[in-house]
RNA sequence: GGUGGGUUGGCCGAGAGGCGAGGCAACGGACUGCAAAUCCGUGUACACGGGUUCAAAUCCCGUACCCACCUCCA
């Protein structure tokens, strides 16, 4: 079975061709960095990583390019309102966007382009434009320049709209416009606007619309035909039926396949101001750790709406603390060398189907365990090599040293702290053999006050972090 | 007005004509001094009303409710 993935162009689950033999291209729009990220902001990044390390284990060269928009109204407005200069704004929230990406687990992409180091490429995309036809520049003097939306026939085929359907904003300062849903290319500079904010053109100075930058930053990066491109649900119209619109309007094919994830919401209420906090990345990450909460990610289809509560990833939280749990059991020496389960394969071929897949690994789980009870050690072992493949698959392999150092990883410590609950061990070993239950229990609740659990085992107790823990 | 998505057991969450995905919780059993961990077992779930079919959660028609987008948006 070869790669499948719906394609909201054609609305339907197609076989991955790739442009170039062994080769898969993939843009994904990023976030403006205006604010500070919160859970749904990262979902794209997980689903996206997750995509590319799938395509990477098929054994494709992937060149991803995940942008990051660092100039828009929203910045300016903010930075103004807090006083500080724009760039410096975008410049922190892109650092804490680094961070709630690094907490996650989602791997670098090949590059990671910003707008503003962009503004060459933009202005000849627009010029290209302006010659072909497809774009003008505002008959009021204002400097900018608009996409004429008229001139594409086939302006809102990637959302299936006909352009007269389509409402117009009502807010729209008609300004120079031909049409009211022309947009805007390039926007020319406003005396209330910073000086840092623009940049020469030969429109005059100016800044970008919102847009172009990804059309010029996936033709520079991936070329004028590239494979897949992604972002949420909300970016299809305007975002990326823009972008398309614009990309082909100058003469390239641009993306063959789009992705896009669904939300991540909350219990009733919008996920903006008030709840906006309480779900930002550091504040979750309180309750569970990354890899807990990339698990409850992943664990959700990409393109199915997630409703965010905290009972649900504490939920998410356990089921997968017994998954490591087995990887702690199944932790006896010896090699093996096993393939990943053909359920799995077939589930992330289809779509990227990561429900089934983890079902796969609850299964394998299951299954180790079993032969691990029977004393197989062996089969156990080979279960443990399956699910730290697919754990890493997955990005979610707790050995991953992206997930930092653990307590455990200090031997000196665990060695320290072995000889003492040894030495407890030892204590209540000694009270059970003379019957005194009330004296092994509480050594035993010492311990576990301490955050160690002890499991009894017919070759002995023996003892582990209780997994989450912070 | 236009374009899409959704409603699945106590909860989360898959599936897209035919054997009850998986997890969490619960209950019973095994193991245990008791627990924990682990294993085994236990559920007549598909918003509502019609229809098609040998067979419908899945297809068709209708109804209700919810959500997203229509130029700020992950």
């Amino acid at each position: 079975m070869t790669f499948r993935l719906y394609d909201t162009a054609t609305r339907e689950v197609r076989d991955f061709v790739p442009l170039e033999e062994g080769k898969a291209g993939i843009y994904l729009c990023g976030l403006t960095v205006q604010s500070e990220p919160h859970v749904g902001h990262v979902r794209s990044g997980v689903n996206f990583d997750v995509l590319q390390r799938w395509l990477a284990h098929l054994g494709y060269a992937v060149t991803f390019i995940r942008n990051v928009t660092d100039i828009d109204d929203k910045i300016l407005t903010k930075a103004a309102d807090q006083g500080r200069p724009w760039y410096n704004l975008a410049y922190e929230m892109h650092r804490e966007l680094d961070k709630a990406y690094a907490a996650l687990n989602v791997a670098p992409p090949t590059y990671e382009p910003s707008a503003t180091g962009h503004v060459p490429e933009m202005v000849e995309l627009i010029a290209t434009l302006i010659e072909r036809g497809h774009a003008y520049a505002a008959a009021d003097g204002s400097g900018d320049v608009y996409f004429d939306v008229r001139s594409w026939p086939s302006y809102g085929e990637l959302t299936h709209q006909r352009i007269d359907d389509m409402e117009a904003a009502e807010d729209a300062d008609p300004r120079g416009k031909r049409d009211p849903r022309d947009f805007a290319l390039w926007k020319g500079r406003k005396d209330s606007e910073p000086q840092t904010a623009s940049w020469p053109s030969p429109w005059g100075r100016g800044r970008p619309g919102w847009h172009i930058e990804c059309s010029a930053m996936a033709e520079k990066y991936l070329g004028a035909a590239f494979d897949i491109h992604g972002g949420g649900v909300d970016l299809r119209f305007p975002h990326h039926e823009n972008e398309q619109a614009q990309s082909r309007a100058a003469g390239h094919p641009f993306a063959s396949y789009w992705m896009h994830n669904a939300w991540i919401t909350t219990a009733g209420e919008k996920m903006s101001k008030s709840l906006g906090n309480t779900l930002s990345i550091p504040s979750v990450l309180q309750q569970v750790r990354g890899i807990e909460l990339r698990f409850y990610m992943v664990a959700a289809h990409y393109r199915s709406h997630v409703e965010f509560s905290f009972e649900a990833l504490q939920e998410a939280a356990v089921g997968f603390r017994r998954i490591e749990n087995f990887l702690e059991r199944a932790n006896t020496p010896g090699a093996v060398d096993v393939d990943l389960p053909a359920a799995f394969v077939d589930a992330m071929n289809d779509d990227l189907g990561t429900p089934a897949a983890v079902a796969v690994i609850h299964d394998t789980v299951r299954e180790g365990n079993r032969v691990l009870a029977a004393g197989d050690d062996t089969a156990a072992r080979a279960a443990r090599v399956q699910v730290v493949a697919m754990l890493d698959v997955l990005g979610l392999n707790p050995a991953d040293p992206a997930w930092g150092p653990t307590a455990s990883d200090d031997q000196q410590l665990t060695d320290a702290v072995d000889v003492l609950v040894r030495g407890l061990l030892d204590q209540r070993a000694q009270a059970r053999a003379n019957k005194d239950f009330a004296a092994a229990d509480m050594i035993r609740d010492q311990i576990k006050a301490a955050g160690i659990a002890i499991t009894d085992t017919p070759d002995g107790p023996t003892w582990s972090l209780e997994a989450g823990t912070k």
